[in-house]
DNA sequence: TGATAAGCGAGACGGTACGTCCGGTCTTGAG
DNA sequence: CTCAAGACCGGACGTACCGTCTCGCTTATCA
């Protein structure tokens, strides 16, 4: 995506403007009736201005619905019932957003025949979140808080898990702050000692 | 899927042709590539033979890797370390084999635009297991391993998400009975009082 | 379509009921609209029905438009003219029904893959006529009305020649006694020494 | 078949190997058994790249058969003789060769059932060939060859219906120059004052 | 300042796959 | 062996749409 010098720059209202249709037209119409064509077209632009800039659908949902940033505001540790509800939190306002639970089954689906694809993924979820979680679940088995013998990608699989599975399965509004709650209780419980 | 009395009968070599195939081809290709073209040619048959059983390829494909039998089987109760294991190892067993990998992130792409097909998919699922393991949950909190206040749906929820996530992001072979004594000691120690 | 001794006998009243709706379903819709099942609805029976009869629409159409009997009744010859006059207003009456306007092209194109259907249909319609043609035109030249190297072939080309390019490029209406009065001219002084 | 200035122009090569591939098939399997699929599999291209061209198959097979400019160099008059001649030698040359016998049978047919079709296979027919014969005749008449009474779609009939019977019952070898020169001396003695 | 190069809207193209129609066959159960 | 009823198999259909390409124009940098 290196800006070439010579030759017309590109148009940032038209990038602008296919993310905000890519995420209202996911929301709409879902992951597998969303077309380069309909997003084109409702975006005011056209089809070839968005292959230069995305190379697959994939990859435009993929930016459109979970953005770079949406990951890197990781806060400072602190007790690890804390911890752990940031962590359960994040999944939660990653995965129950309307764009993303509409995009994430077609970007795992795309993801199976694509490792590249895959890796871009995956490799931003786990990207900081994995090495942080890492860090806390350290912190407490040196406080005593946790099993030594508890593993980081467990644990990871546990909350990003039944945050998925709790999206694709509950309607909206059934995961909230007692939703929360208890998850985080499990996953305390069950790390301690 | 009730034989009519009149009229020819179907072929049950096409049957089982188009389902052998249709994991076969997942395997190898992904959900999104395969086409019902492919699997009718490489059953040796033809789309209208297929469009004849299952409505869409989602159907076929639920169908090839999920058969109902599938999830008929769960053993009577026994200790509840036991029964978690049996589910866990039923959530693994299901979504490990290489057909499901491919097929469920599809599935669920298709569910998330057909609530129909949500339903079927989910409900089988869901059907036995989750009254099974409610069952066992409320044996466990009668016997005083299990808090009153787990709920089934956040059980299953943790399983099931830690499963496929599991099934998503590690290769085959790091699914084995050490992750599942690993996910077993998480969810029993989540759920004691 | 020898009658078999055993077993139930053909309903003769089906034979009919195809025969007379194959006809009618002809000016209507035309012959490659034409269909068996079409034929079997309109006719109250079934396409096997129908197929136990004719191995083929063609077969079915032909016996339909133009029965066996329609080339039997050729008159005695009498003067030149006359027999010229009857062997053209013969081509007009078998080919200017609007049933025959319809199966003719039809059954000439299956004809041009269906070697034994050509047979069939072509000779019927040259088989008495055509001799009985070379008859008159001997007796034409023994009384020295007819050069004598008029071939009949080609007398025949001229005369069903005529009349199917006539039926197939003008209106039913314009097909009529000056049209038949001007091809005998044309024929007999074409023919004269 | 404009060129349109905007969009991708179209492959000439596909048109070529389309027409090419029509004219094959329709020798090897005749009209009836042409298909649109079976042509574009045989000349390397798709069925939607000859659905952008050509918008049914009588109207591919017509282009591919009789294509226009066939029609379009009947030279000078001279004496009525020749005349005759040339417009009989041209009627043989259109529908003697093998993809012409096997198509027209067809085009009727489907002509038969649609009217802009028929309109267009013989207006291409009809267009200059029926004007020049008028004028033919007409110079004819003037020099006392020619009756006065003598139609023209009437020679037209027998000219062109002539050489269609002689080529549908006809092997391919019996329409020669010996052909021809009987059906000139027909015409020309028919016409004759 | 002019040449070069890339982006843009517009829109048709080549080709994959779709879901359907229907032609001809087969099965059942009754006559 | 026929009949009515009806489902089945498979060839072909005509269409939707994906990703690419071509055009004529615009907008920037480089020589």
């Amino acid at each position: 995506m290196l800006a070439t010098a010579v030759g017309r720059p590109r148009d940032a209202e038209i990038d602008a403007a296919v993310l905000r249709t890519t995420v209202d037209l996911l929301e709409t119409t879902g992951y597998l009736q969303l077309t380069i064509a309909k997003i084109a077209a409702r975006a005011g632009t056209t089809k070839p201005a968005i292959y230069r800039r995305w190379p697959t659908k994939a990859h435009l949902v993929h930016e459109a619905v979970f953005p770079a940033q949406d990951f890197e505001d990781l806060p400072e540790g602190r007790d690890l019932r804390a911890d752990v509800r940031t962590l359960v939190a994040l999944g939660v306002q990653l995965l129950a957003r309307p764009a993303a639970r509409a995009a994430l089954p077609g970007l795992l689906a795309e993801s199976a025949a694509d490792g590249a694809l895959a890796a871009e993924v995956l490799g931003q979820a786990a990207g900081g979140t994995f090495e942080w979680l890492q860090g806390r679940l350290d912190a407490g088995i040196a406080a005593g808080n946790v099993r030594p013998d508890v593993t980081t990608a467990a644990v990871f699989e546990l909350v990003a898990g039944a945050a998925f599975v709790a999206t694709a399965t509950r309607p909206a509004d059934a995961i909230d702050e007692r939703w929360i709650d208890q998850m985080v209780d499990l996953i305390v419980r069950g790390i301690a000692p």
